[in-house]
DNA sequence: TTTTATTTTCAATAAATATTGAAAGTTTAA
DNA sequence: TTAAACTTTCAATATTTATTGAAAATAAAA
């Protein structure tokens, strides 16, 4: 296979894998983009290889600065940003992992904490003891998982891969 | 709070959750409201509980089905079904775990391996090396969560989240 | 200052995704 | 059989989400 057509493959499948776990197809595509070039690109590369619109380039950008993926790079003489992603898989997806949490687990396991304490009810009926039990126990598991991508934002790879493989025995 | 206030936000949560992690909003909210439910109820309950409609209410029923997450139930005497979900909050995370890997993550680690394997190119050519380096590395990572999730997908709820608490020391 | 290069914004539009509802299909019972 | 009770299907429609593109804003250079 010819390297032009395998970097399309290759932007192709992470742009469905981005979309289908809730990340914007073509945020997931640029990204995919920089990961695969050595250096940094402009916003006009970027919209000429994955034939998208200046807007569409900019916020996509933006979006993914804001995610911590990718950084902005001036030249010297030039009045033009270039934009370039860390490479460190591990640091991805950390990065991943602690926005997510940030902005979707954590105000979800709040409004559990909520619905754990809050509500009235008689213990006799079976609406309001299936509730609180099915509440409280998703609420457990979020916290587990929410204490595991804290543990994995903290650590270092190879401690952290190391820890995980121990789990194979 | 009052229960039935709770439990409109507990589904909508869930939905909202759901539909972050591209987990179609309406499939989310009837998993929550069988969750939240003592017994089994039917199409016709579920329709007018959430205020879908029956092709909806159906289709949903049959998709939540397929990841093994719901059940149905006859009832002697009647001719309507019933369906109930699985309540354990463990089995649902693995069930869920087994779909998506599955669905989502093999597929793509297959592309990976055939751009690992397949790709033609300079090794001084800085594109080439950083394309396939990039490549691996991912690879690398989606096999590493590959394994981390069939161990979950195998392991009993004790002797998993004793080896995930394990990590914190 | 004025011009030019570049980035940002956002209303309009397009595309993707989800939902409806009525007709067709199925199953049981009279 | 025929009818009644229920489920399934899917084309049409609505809703949500993503994208465009041109105008406005910004920043450097002339």
């Amino acid at each position: 296979m010819q390297l032009e057509e395998a970097k399309l493959q290759f932007i192709q499948a992470w742009g469905k894998l981005g979309s289908e776990w809730g990340i914007n197809r073509t945020m997931a595509q640029v990204h995919a983009l920089l990961l695969i070039t050595p250096g940094a690109l402009t916003t006009e590369e970027i919209m000429e290889t994955l034939a998208i619109s200046r807007g569409n380039a900019n916020m996509t950008l933006r979006d993914l600065m804001g995610w911590g993926l990718v950084e902005k790079q001036h030249r010297l003489g030039e009045r033009k940003e270039y934009f370039f992603a860390d490479k460190d898989t591990w640091n991805i997806a950390r990065q991943v992992a602690k926005e997510r949490r940030k902005r979707e687990l954590d105000p979800v396991i709040k409004i559990l904490d909520e619905l754990s304490s809050k509500v009235e009810g008689d213990t006799n009926d079976p609406a309001y003891e299936t509730f609180t039990k099915t509440v409280k126990d998703i609420n457990k598991l979020a916290k587990n998982v929410d204490k595991s991508l804290e543990t994995m934002i903290k650590a270092e790879e190879n401690w952290f891969w190391g820890s995980i493989l121990k789990i194979f025995k």
